[in-house]
RNA sequence: GGGCGUUUAGCUCAGUUGGCUAGAGCGCCUCCCUUACAAGGAGGAUGUCGGGGGUUCGAGUCCCUCAACGCCCA
C-alpha cells in the first residue's frame, strides 16, 4: 500500500487569497514586459493595443469582457512563444471627463468659468490621476497581462507629440480646413457636439402653418414648421417639383413676414408632398411648402447648397436671436425679436403671425428632436467656425475602404480608386478583416456615406488646437497671402511664405471682402527641430513668441477625443520620434500593425475607421491592425443595457470579491458568442445574509424593468435593503438597517464552481504523485507500451482539446474555447479519467507520469482563460510531476504565464480507442442507471453476466467499466440466467446484473423494462420509416444509409434482448 | 427611414458547410457527505426548435412571409 501524503492544499479554492500572491509573482518576474526583437530576429510577434478606457469612471462589466478576451488571446500567444505586447493605457475622454469634473465641482458650488482654464485643467488632471490608478489596478485584479511598464495616456507627452505632429502634417497636406458649417450646438454648454453625442428624443410639439405672401400679391403659400422662430433666417421656400402647384409658382418670390426679405420659391424633391390621408406623419402634416433656413437646419443647409441660397444666421451661441452673427437685414418689425431666447422668440413669432392673420393652423405634432447628451436641451444646428479633417478625401476615406478584405467587401463605391496591386505605396490594401464578418458592412456603409469630420470642441480638457490665427485687413496682408487668397472664394488656401524661417504651414482665407484670416499651425518641438527649413535660432517657444508678437492668437478649442485615440496604435509606440523616447525604439516596426483590435460595435465608426485612416496615412499604407473582433454587448436579464441610472450594472470588483477573477473571466468568455447581445440576468446579494436572490422588479414610467428600491431579505423577512436603482433614482438611500445590496449574476457561479473543480482535481492528483519513491520507479519516457486503456484515451482527448481550442481562438470563437475546456476538464479528466485510474494509479508509476502530464497540460490550456487558479497551482504541480509521455511536449517553466503551450503529437490521436471508450462508457452508464433505479449503495459491488463480445470489450477497457460502474465480477454468461438478476439491453445483447440487492422487485423491474421496450420500439419504427423511404435510400450518401441500417439492427437487437428479459421475469 | 441581431427545456445559451435518437449550465425531482471536490457524485423529468408557407430523400439549419423583442446608423 502506498503511503498517502497529507493534503498540501486546502479543501476549496479561495480566490481572494490566491490572486494577490499570483499577481505579485508575475510582477516580480516582469513576465508581461516585452522588448522588441533584435534586428534580424525571426521571432514572431503578437500585439494588441487596449482600447483605452475613459478616465471618467472605474471599469464596468463591458470593459471586463473586452479585457478578458484580449487577455485570453495575449496569454495564448505568449505561451505559443510569440513576442507578445499588450499595450495598456487610458483615454482623456475630453467631453465626458470635463462633464463629470464640472458636475463634481458644481456640487461644491464651484463654477468652471469662475476658476479659469488653467485651474480647471489642473483639477481635471487630478481626477484623471485618481481614475487612472483605479483603472490600472482593476486591470491587474482581472489578471490583465498588460505590459504595465508601458502605460500610456492619450494626453501624456508622448501622445501629445503624436497629436501635434499628425495635426501638422494633415494641416500642411491640406486635409485640415476651417469653415463655417452647421454643427450640433449645445447652447447651454456652448459646445459643438458630434452626431453621436446627440440623443434623439420624442417630443410632443406642434406643427405651425404660416402664410408667406407672394411678392406679386397674387396670394400666399403656407409653410409647415415645427420651429417658427427660425423663420427670421429663411432664404427660400421650397416645393416638390412634382407638386401640381409647382409650375404656377415657378420663378415667383415671397415676402418673408416680419423681416420683409424677398426670397425665392425653389423646387427640390427633398420636400415631402402634402397627403392628409397618409399614414406617414410627415406627409400627413406637410403643407407641401418648406421654409428653407440654411443656417439653422441641416436639411435646409443641403437645399441651400443645391440652390445656392443665402445663409443667414439669426442666433448667437446662447441660442438667443441675435444680429451679431451674420444677420444684416434686420427690419424694424424684426428688431424687437433680437435678444429673445429661442423659446420666447418662438412664442412671440407665433403671436405675431396670429395677430397679423398669417397663422393658418396649429396642430399637435410628436417628432424626434436631437438633444445634447450633456445638458439634455435640444441641440441647435448652428453656423460656426470649426476645424475639419477632410476624411472624404481619397487619401483617407479611399484608403480606409481599400483596406477591407475583398472577400468581405467585394466592391468599392463610386469615386474610390481601384486597388493598385503590386504598388509598394498601397501596403495593407485588402488586409482588414472583421469578426464576425457582418461588421464589414457596417464599416463599409459608414465610409460610403462619410462626411468631413469636425474635430474642434469648445472645451478646456483636451489637446488644444495647435493653430494660431489673426484677422488682417487685406491691404495689410503680405503679398504672398494676398496672392494666395485672391483666386479663392471663402476656401482656405495654403500660403508659401517666408515670414518665419521655420517654414510653418500657413493657410489663409477671406472672412469678409476686406478681411483675411491667417492660420498658422505650429508643429511640436521635435518636428520643428527636424525641419530642413528650421532656423536653429527658433525653438518652439521662439516661434510662438514671434507669432504672438505679430498678433496671432492661439485657437482656444481642443481636439475631438477621437483624434488622439485615432493615433493610439502609433502614439503608444513612440511615433513619430521613437528615438526621443528610447524605451519605444523598435516597437513600431515589431508591433504595428497590431494583431487584432477587440472592441464593441458602437465605435466601429468613431474609432476603428479613424485608426485605419491615420495609421495608413502616416505609415505608408500600413494598417493599425489586421483583424477586428467585435464582441457582444452585455445586457441585463430584461434585454436592457446596463447603466448607472437603471442600477442594473454588475461591478467587476464585486464579482472578483465574491467569485474570483477567474470565475468572472470564464463566465464572460463562455458567453461570448458571435451574436450582438448577450443577456446576464442580474441578481442581488442580501447584505444581511450574503445570500444571492432574484429581486422584485418594477416597471418605471419610461418602461424600464428595474429592481424595486426596497427589497426584503429572502432569508429573513424582517430585514430590508435598498437596490442600486433606488439609490440612483434618488428614491432611497442606504442606512445601517437597510444597506445597499450589491448586484451579481448566477452566470458567474459556473466559473467559480469550475475553478474549484480544477483546484480539487489537482489536489487529488498531487496526493497520487507524491507517493514515496514513485518518481524513481517510473520510466523516464513513457511510451505506448506503458499505457493503459484510459491513459491512451485521455491523451487522445487532450490532443483533441488542444487543437479545438487553437482553432476556436483563431476564429475568435471564445465560447467554444470555454466550452471545450469545461467539457475536457470536467467530464473527460475528472468524471472519467480520474475516477477510472483510482484503483490503479497508486501502483503504476507510468500512469502517474500520464496523470502528471495531463494535469500539467490542463493547467496550461486553462491558463489563458483562468490565469489565477492555474498559476497558483503551478508550483505544486511542477514540483510533483515526473517523467515524460512520449509525444507530449511540456517543457518546464518557473511561471505558468511564461510556460509553453502544450504540443501534442498527432500519433496520440487514437480513433479506435475513442470509439471503444465510448462503447465501454455507454455500458457503464447503462449499468449505473440500473443501480440508481434500484437504489444500490455506492459501495455495493455488483456482478455482470455478459456475452463474449461484451466481455471482450470490458476486458480491453482494462478495468474501466468495473471501476466506473461499481462492478466486482464480470462473467461470460451461458444459457442460464442467474436468479434475481436485473437485465439491460446493450449493443443488441442482454446484460444481466446480479448482486444488486437482496430481492428483486419484479413489478419495478417489469416497469423499467417495459419503458425500455417502448423506447426501442419507437427507434425501430423511426429507422424503418427512414429506410422505407426510397428517396432517402436513393439520394442520401451511402454511409448515412448504411449507418441507419446498422442502427436499425442494433435497435432491433436491443428490443429483442429487452423482450427476452421481460419474458424471463415471468 | 436604412442596416443588423435575436426568438431552441422554467432561466441563460450551444447547435461550423442541411444528415446519427436536438445538447450544456443553472433550476426542478430521486438517491448519495463513497477520504479530490456537497461550489460535489450517480440518475431522472422537461422541447409541435416564434407562427405560416416553400425547396429537399431529409430543415433547428436554406428560401419566402408574418409576428415579437432588441441594437446600431440616419
Amino acid at each position: 500500500m502506498t503511503e498517502i501524503a497529507s493534503d498540501p492544499l486546502p479543501k476549496a479554492y479561495v480566490p481572494s487569497e490566491a490572486e494577490p500572491a499570483v499577481t505579485r509573482r508575475w510582477n516580480d518576474a516582469r513576465v508581461f514586459h516585452v522588448e522588441p526583437p533584435a534586428a534580424g530576429s525571426a521571432a514572431r510577434t503578437y500585439s494588441i493595443v487596449i482600447p483605452p478606457p475613459n478616465v471618467t469612471a472605474a471599469l464596468h462589466l463591458g470593459h471586463a469582457l473586452n479585457n478578458a478576451l484580449q487577455d485570453v488571446l495575449i496569454r495564448h500567444h505568449r505561451m505559443k512563444g510569440d513576442l507578445t505586447l499588450w499595450m495598456p493605457g487610458t483615454d482623456h475622454a475630453g467631453i465626458a471627463t470635463q462633464t463629470v469634473v464640472e458636475k463634481r465641482l458644481l456640487a461644491e458650488g464651484i463654477k468652471r468659468l469662475d476658476m479659469g482654464r488653467e485651474a480647471f485643467v489642473e483639477k481635471t488632471q487630478e481626477w484623471k490621476d485618481d481614475y487612472e490608478q483605479v483603472i490600472l489596478s482593476q486591470l491587474e485584479m482581472m489578471g490583465g497581462s498588460c505590459d504595465f511598464e508601458r502605460v500610456r495616456f492619450t494626453m501624456d507627452e508622448m501622445c501629445a507629440t503624436a497629436v501635434r505632429h499628425a495635426f501638422f502634417v494633415l494641416f500642411r497636406d491640406g486635409l485640415i480646413y476651417r469653415g463655417k458649417r452647421l454643427v450640433n450646438w449645445d447652447p447651454v454648454t456652448r459646445t459643438a457636439l458630434s452626431d453621436d453625442e446627440v440623443e434623439m428624443e420624442e417630443v410632443e410639439g406642434h406643427m405651425w402653418y404660416l402664410r408667406y405672401p407672394l411678392s406679386d400679391r397674387s396670394g400666399h403659400v403656407t409653410v409647415a414648421t415645427t420651429r417658427p422662430e427660425t423663420m427670421l433666417g429663411d432664404t427660400a421656400v421650397a416645393v416638390n417639383p412634382n407638386d401640381p402647384r409647382a409650375s404656377d409658382l415657378r420663378g415667383k418670390f415671397v415676402v418673408l413676414p416680419i423681416v420683409g426679405r424677398v426670397i425665392p420659391i425653389v423646387e427640390d424633391d427633398y420636400v415631402v408632398m402634402a397627403d392628409p390621408a397618409s399614414t406617414e406623419a410627415k406627409a400627413a402634416y406637410a403643407s407641401g411648402f418648406l421654409k428653407v433656413t440654411p443656417a439653422h437646419d441641416p436639411n435646409d443647409w443641403e437645399i441651400g447648397r443645391r440652390h445656392e441660397l443665402a445663409v443667414i444666421n439669426v442666433m448667437g451661441p446662447d441660442g438667443a436671436i441675435s444680429d451679431e452673427y451674420g444677420w444684416e437685414d434686420v427690419s424694424d418689425d424684426a428688431r424687437r425679436f433680437v435678444g429673445l431666447s429661442r423659446e420666447e422668440a418662438r412664442a412671440q413669432i407665433v403671436t405675431w403671425f396670429e395677430a397679423n392673420g398669417l397663422l393658418e393652423n396649429v396642430r399637435d405634432y410628436t417628432h424626434s428632436v436631437g438633444h445634447s447628451y450633456r445638458s439634455h436641451v435640444p441641440i441647435e444646428p448652428w453656423l460656426s467656425d470649426q476645424w475639419y479633417v477632410a476624411v472624404t478625401d481619397d487619401r483617407l476615406r479611399g484608403s480606409a475602404l481599400r483596406a477591407q478584405d475583398p472577400t468581405q467587401s467585394p466592391d468599392l463605391p463610386e469615386g474610390v480608386a481601384r486597388r493598385r496591386t503590386g504598388d509598394g505605396g498601397t501596403r495593407g490594401d485588402g488586409e482588414l478583416r472583421f469578426f464576425p464578418a457582418r461588421y464589414a458592412r457596417t464599416y463599409y456603409a459608414w465610409h460610403d456615406g462619410i462626411r468631413d469630420w469636425c474635430i474642434s470642441r469648445q472645451l478646456w480638457w483636451g489637446h488644444q488646437i495647435p493653430v494660431w490665427t489673426r484677422i488682417v485687413a487685406s491691404e495689410d496682408a503680405s503679398p504672398e497671402v494676398r496672392v494666395a487668397v485672391t483666386s479663392t472664394d471663402g476656401a482656405m488656401f495654403a500660403v508659401e511664405d517666408s515670414w518665419t524661417a521655420a517654414g510653418l504651414a500657413h493657410l489663409a482665407r477671406h472672412v469678409t471682402e476686406t478681411e483675411i484670416e491667417q492660420a498658422v499651425c505650429v508643429p511640436p518641438a521635435g518636428t520643428l527641430a527636424r525641419s530642413d527649413r528650421a532656423d536653429a535660432s527658433l525653438d518652439e517657444a521662439g516661434v510662438i513668441a514671434a507669432l504672438e508678437a505679430d498678433g496671432f492668437v492661439r485657437d482656444p478649442d481642443v481636439l475631438d477625443t477621437w483624434f488622439s485615440s485615432g493615433l493610439w496604435p502609433m502614439s503608444t509606440m513612440g511615433w513619430p520620434y521613437p528615438e526621443d523616447y528610447p524605451e519605444t525604439v523598435g516597437l513600431l516596426e515589431a508591433f504595428n500593425p497590431t494583431s487584432v483590435l477587440t472592441t464593441a460595435r458602437e465605435i466601429i465608426t468613431l474609432w476603428v475607421s479613424r485608426m485605419v485612416m491615420f495609421n495608413r496615412y502616416f505609415l505608408d499604407g500600413r494598417l493599425p491592425f489586421t483583424d477586428v473582433f467585435i464582441h457582444a454587448m452585455i445586457q441585463d436579464g430584461h434585454g436592457q443595457k446596463m447603466s448607472k441610472s437603471l442600477g442594473n450594472g454588475v461591478d467587476p470588483r464585486d464579482i472578483i470579491e465574491t467569485h474570483g477573477a477567474d470565475a468572472m473571466r470564464f463566465a464572460l468568455v463562455q458567453t461570448t458568442t458571435d451574436t450582438q447581445d448577450v443577456r446576464m440576468p442580474v441578481d442581488m446579494i442580501c447584505p444581511h445574509t450574503g445570500v444571492s436572490f432574484t429581486p422584485k422588479f418594477i416597471t418605471t414610467s419610461a418602461g424600464h424593468v428595474v429592481a424595486a428600491p426596497v427589497q426584503t431579505s429572502p432569508a429573513d423577512p424582517s430585514k430590508t435593503m435598498v437596490s442600486a436603482y433606488g439609490v440612483a433614482a434618488g428614491v432611497v438611500s442606504p442606512t445601517e438597517d437597510a444597506p445597499l445590496a450589491l448586484n451579481t449574476s448566477a452566470k458567474f457561479d459556473v466559473g467559480r464552481n469550475f475553478a474549484n473543480k480544477v483546484f480539487n482535481a489537482t489536489r487529488f492528483a498531487l496526493r497520487r504523485l507524491s507517493a514515496e519513491g514513485a518518481a524513481d520507479k517510473a520510466p523516464a519516457v513513457v511510451t505506448a507500451a506503458d499505457l493503459m486503456f484510459v491513459d491512451r484515451w485521455i491523451l487522445d482527448r487532450l490532443a483533441n482539446a488542444v487543437s479545438t481550442i487553437e482553432a476556436a481562438l483563431g476564429r475568435y470563437q471564445f465560447n467554444q474555447v470555454a466550452d471545450t475546456l469545461y467539457d475536457f476538464i470536467w467530464h473527460d479528466v475528472c468524471d472519467r479519467y480520474l475516477e477510472a485510474v483510482k484503483p490503479t494509479v497508486d501502483h503504476r508509476p507510468a500512469q502517474q507520469v500520464v496523470l502528471g502530464s495531463v494535469l500539467d497540460a490542463v493547467l496550461r490550456l486553462l491558463h489563458p482563460v483562468c490565469p489565477f487558479v492555474t498559476e497558483s497551482l503551478w508550483p505544486a504541480v511542477s514540483a510533483a510531476r515526473f517523467g515524460v509521455v512520449e509525444g507530449v511536449e511540456l517543457p518546464p517553466s518557473t511561471l505558468l504565464a511564461g510556460a509553453a503551450w502544450p504540443v501534442i503529437d498527432a500519433s496520440l490521436i487514437d480513433h479506435d480507442i475513442r470509439s471503444r471508450f465510448e462503447r465501454a462508457d455507454a455500458l457503464a452508464s447503462a449499468v449505473r442507471v440500473v443501480r440508481a433505479q434500484r437504489n444500490v449503495a455506492p459501495k455495493q459491488q455488483i456482478e455482470l453476466h455478459v456475452e463474449s463480445a461484451v466481455a471482450t470489450l470490458i476486458s480491453q477497457a482494462e478495468g474501466m467499466v468495473e471501476t466506473l460502474a461499481g462492478v466486482g465480477l464480470v462473467v461470460t454468461r451461458g444459457a442460464d440466467r442467474p436468479a434475481g438478476a436485473s437485465a439491460l439491453a446493450f449493443e443488441g445483447t442482454e446484460v444481466l446484473i446480479s448482486g444488486l440487492a437482496d430481492d428483486v422487485d419484479v413489478e419495478a423491474e417489469r416497469d423499467r423494462i417495459t419503458k425500455v421496450i417502448a423506447a426501442k420500439e419507437k427507434q425501430v419504427s423511426g429507422f424503418e420509416g427512414k429506410l422505407s423511404n426510397d428517396g432517402y435510400v436513393a439520394n442520401a450518401p451511402a454511409h448515412l444509409v448504411e449507418e441507419t441500417r446498422q442502427m436499425l439492427e442494433a435497435a432491433k437487437a436491443d428490443l429483442a434482448a429487452a423482450l427476452s428479459a421481460l419474458a424471463a421475469l415471468g
